[in-house]
RNA sequence: GCGGGUGUGGCGGAACUGGUAGACGCGCCAGACUCAAAAUCUGGUUCCCCUUGGGGAGUGGGGGUUCGAUUCCCUCCACCCGCACCA
């Protein structure tokens, strides 16, 4: 495990406790997501079978994760590559077939013919393979997808109702899914039968329209093609281009005159139709309008090729006359010009017209449309969930019948052969149609591992049922109240997981939408990165510091200190978990993990920081052990009576239970800290004796707080207390207002709005005699100079503020 | 380009619905203990100025609202993140 584990895991063990405290039954899991290429890449390299490879690295994950005392039931544990689970995913993947959930269709796909692979985009790098390094080529493969954009306007609308997740995540998704309206409008082709169908969101702006543009891989592009090397050739030269941002920022705009002439629908003009490298397959149809005077990219292109530009918006207070364009569309609101029947119309109005036109003379129909593509699940690989389904000459697609599932990987596969292990396996693919019973073969494709990750959170709730949730399970436990992670997964994975969970809906498992009422999203530990003279990256135990400047330990070659970044083992700037809790233990790494930074900002990892912690862990213990001896035993009666010593430490134990419970309730953790600290100093600063009825309940307080976070600490002085049970069984303490309430307080005396003095009074003092004191004070009076006091404000219990 | 966020001591960060800016931790300084060091304990620590006592400035810059602004509004700057030819 690495340390942004160790963070996100105390999280969680924090909230688990604290709420098992609370009352609460609490469901803290623990599984493995365990399908996916590290594990093909480590038995190709190193030839260790992928399970092998995978439980192993369970096995010391798991003791790692047991070391640091999480309060996890061991008994609902999931791997997602082992067949008891992926028996499971692939049923839901056959109901989702039946509900028509999931297809199988062609798509391009980058393909690496040296590894015989599909890439995924972030594996293409420059045009080649990230491994291979071959030039990477666009295939046609029949792939998988599950249909997301069913969904899509669910997924967006119901965003709203997830309040407790940040909106930072919420509108990342909803940019994600990217909802517009638009219309879908048909233009005529002179001297053809066929129409050219484009979608728009600026139907307002037709009567600008100077030009049509393709697609490369449209359609009627590639009809043109045909006949035409030319057009062939420009296709070919727009899909090496690759799809990489720099390569995007730095293409230019480029088309190629099909001779096609699109005939617009109103003033009849001959529009020229090119394919254009900027215009998208996978958006609306495929086709566009280009009107050059309102949109940037259509002002680029017609600039370049020399196309008419004609504004009709123009800016509401602007000359209509005299307004032109420049290099720069214009893209506002305003008054619409050049456009028959829209003219003086602002846009709204002009798109509401204009889309009724279209409706009434059958040329077009409003439309909504989405960014979000359907979800390509389809992976060339060993080390994941088969696809359940056989492929027959007569009988096409059959699923695998349910009582044959689970559709198991065969161990006997080899990894010396590029491509993909499940196709070159001599019989596994081998078998026979479940509905005819002829010859047939398996689906050699699995499933992408998020798949995997999908509904995991499901199966916890019954880990070992024969379904895949049971339903009275998922009732009682989903959805997730509390979810924690990184940033990372604000997309795909919680997006996939709300897909899942709809369509496990539709199945008949769940009977709810969103699988997480709460998310949480923490931020990533950092630390600073080293390189050596030669610029190699150094790992911090390689790092002298004990000279003035830092240098190469062994060899005193001077170090370059970085800039503080997420940990990463390609930068070496990593600390392992393991070792710092060698060196002082579980409690002290998880109480560094919480102090200081706010769980959702990033933490930066310091030796020093760490110490500081281990200080504390040292001073508690000191505190509480050295109070042992005085106290009485548990349970024993209160005083009679009380001094004000004893009322003051009440008062801060009291105080510190408030505020301490209001900050774990807000996920606050490094106030509860910082709360915790300010209890503890005022307990080992006490000069005076208390009774040992109010020590120990300030101790045992002490120690009650400090247990969701350093539970091993916590549960041995619990018991050096005198207590018989787990500190774990007990419930958290409760606060006594009455004790935990101030009986005077300060109060803030200004003049002229500043600071001149302060006032210890009774609370609740009132306003003329809170007015009196402050101006008898004689720093106030020195302040105002002579002058009387034009106005007084009071606040009571806060502030006196003197004008004059 | 579009969308979003952040900016407070030497550092990480506190500050409730506008009401004593800097809680708590790190670091640093001084002292105690020690032959010494470590550990521990005590005190100090936003900056500037005058010896105590006090005065002034101060929450990225500038402006505004207010008796009073880290907090609200306008504007500019810097950094970070997400998406990216989405018609």
């Amino acid at each position: 495990i690495h340390m942004g584990h160790v963070r996100n895991y105390t999280l969680g063990d924090v909230v688990a406790r604290y709420k098992r405290a609370k009352g609460f039954n609490v469901l803290h899991p623990m599984g493995w997501d365990a399908f996916g290429l590290p594990a093909e890449n480590a038995a190709r390299d190193q030839g260790i079978h992928p399970a092998k490879w995978t439980y192993d690295n369970i096995d010391n994950m798991k003791a790692e994760l047991k070391s640091m005392g999480l309060s996890l039931d061991w008994s609902r544990e999931i791997a997602t590559c082992h067949p008891g689970y992926y028996r499971h995913q692939q049923q839901l993947f056959l109901e989702m077939l039946e509900h028509d959930l999931v297809y199988r269709r062609k798509s391009v796909v980058n393909w690496d013919p040296v590894d015989q692979t599909v890439l995924a985009n972030e594996q293409v790098i420059d045009g080649r393979g990230w491994r291979s390094g071959a030039l990477v080529e666009k295939r046609e493969l029949a792939q998988w997808f599950f249909r997301i954009t069913a969904f899509s306007e669910d997924l967006l609308s119901a965003l709203d109702g997830l309040e407790r997740w940040p909106d930072r995540v919420r509108l990342m998704q909803e940019n994600w899914i990217g909802r517009s309206e638009g219309v879908r409008l048909k233009f005529d082709l002179k001297d053809r039968d066929d129409m050219l169908e484009v979608y728009t969101t600026r139907h307002d702006t037709l009567f600008g329209a100077t030009f049509c543009a393709l697609a490369p891989d449209h359609p009627l592009a590639k009809k043109v093609a045909e006949g035409d090397a030319a057009a062939a050739d420009f296709i070919a030269e727009c899909n090496r281009m690759g799809t990489s941002e720099a390569v995007i920022e730095r293409a230019e705009k480029k088309g190629y005159d099909t001779g096609l002439r699109a005939v617009h629908p109103f003033d009849g003009r001959e529009l020229p139709v090119f394919i254009a490298n900027f215009v998208l397959m996978e958006y609306g149809t495929g086709a566009i309008f280009g009107c050059p005077a309102h949109d940037q990219r259509d002002l680029d292109f017609a600039r370049k090729l020399g196309l008419d530009v004609i504004p009709v918006v123009a800016p509401k207070d602007a000359d209509a006359a005299a307004f032109a364009v420049g290099d720069e569309a214009f893209t506002d609101d305003g008054r619409l010009i050049n456009s028959d029947f829209l003219d003086g119309m602002t846009v709204p109005d002009a798109k509401a017209e204009m889309a009724k036109r279209l409706e009434d003379m059958g040329r077009g129909t409003r439309t909504v449309n989405f960014r979000l593509r359907d979800w390509g699940a389809s992976r060339q690989r060993y080390w994941g969930c088969p696809v359940p389904v056989v492929h027959c000459d007569a009988c096409g697609i059959v699923p695998v019948p349910v009582e044959q599932l689970p559709v198991e990987l065969p161990d006997d596969v080899t990894f010396d052969t590029p491509g993909n292990p499940l196709d070159h396996h001599p019989t596994w693919k081998h078998t026979e149609c479940p509905t005819c019973g002829k010859p047939a073969h398996r689906e050699t494709d699995t499933l992408d591992t998020f798949v995997d990750s999908s509904w995991y959170f499901a199966r916890f709730c019954s880990a070992r049922a024969d379904v895949p949730v049971e339903k009275g399970a998922g009732a009682y436990w989903l959805p997730v109240d509390q979810y924690i992670g990184g940033i990372e997964h604000a997309i795909l994975h919680l997006l996939y997981s709300r897909f899942f969970v709809r369509a496990m809906r539709k199945c008949g498992h769940l009977d709810f939408d969103e699988p997480f009422a709460g998310l949480f999203t923490q931020g990533m530990v950092c630390h600073e990165t080293y390189k050596s003279a030669d610029g190699k990256w150094l790992y911090p135990e390689e790092v002298d510091f004990s000279g003035e400047t830092p240098v190469l330990a062994g060899a005193g070659t001077p170090v370059t200190v970085g800039r503080s970044e997420s940990m990463s083992k390609s930068k070496k700037n990593v600390v392992d978990p393991g070792s710092i809790i060698g060196q002082y233990g579980a409690d002290t790494a998880r109480w560094f993990m919480l102090s200081d930074s706010p769980p959702e900002r990033d933490l930066e990892w310091t030796e020093s920081g760490v110490q500081g912690a281990w200080r504390f862990t040292n001073r508690i213990w000191r505190l509480v052990v050295g109070a042992i001896d005085h106290l009485p035993a548990p349970g024993s009666a209160p005083p009679e009576e009380t001094t004000n010593a004893a009322k003051e430490m009440r008062r801060a134990v009291h105080k510190a239970i408030v505020a301490v419970t209001d900050d774990l309730e807000a996920f606050r953790l490094n106030r509860a800290v910082a709360r915790i600290y300010e209890l503890t100093n005022t307990l080992s600063e006490q000069s005076e004796p208390v009774d040992g009825w109010t020590l120990r309940e300030a101790m045992e307080t002490a120690v009650r707080l400090i247990a969701p976070m350093m539970p091993h600490l916590a549960e041995e002085l619990w018991h050096r207390l005198g207590h018989d049970i787990l500190l774990a069984q007990c419930d958290w303490p409760e606060a006594d207002m009455a004790l935990a309430a101030d009986d005077t307080v300060t109060i803030a005396v200004q003049v002229m709005g500043k600071l001149r003095g302060t006032l210890e009074v009774a609370k609740g003092m009132d306003k003329s005699a809170l007015e009196a004191a402050a101006l008898e004070l004689d720093k106030v009076q020195r302040a105002m100079d002579g002058k009387p006091a034009r106005k007084v404000i009071v606040v009571p219990d806060r502030i006196v503020n003197v004008v004059v």
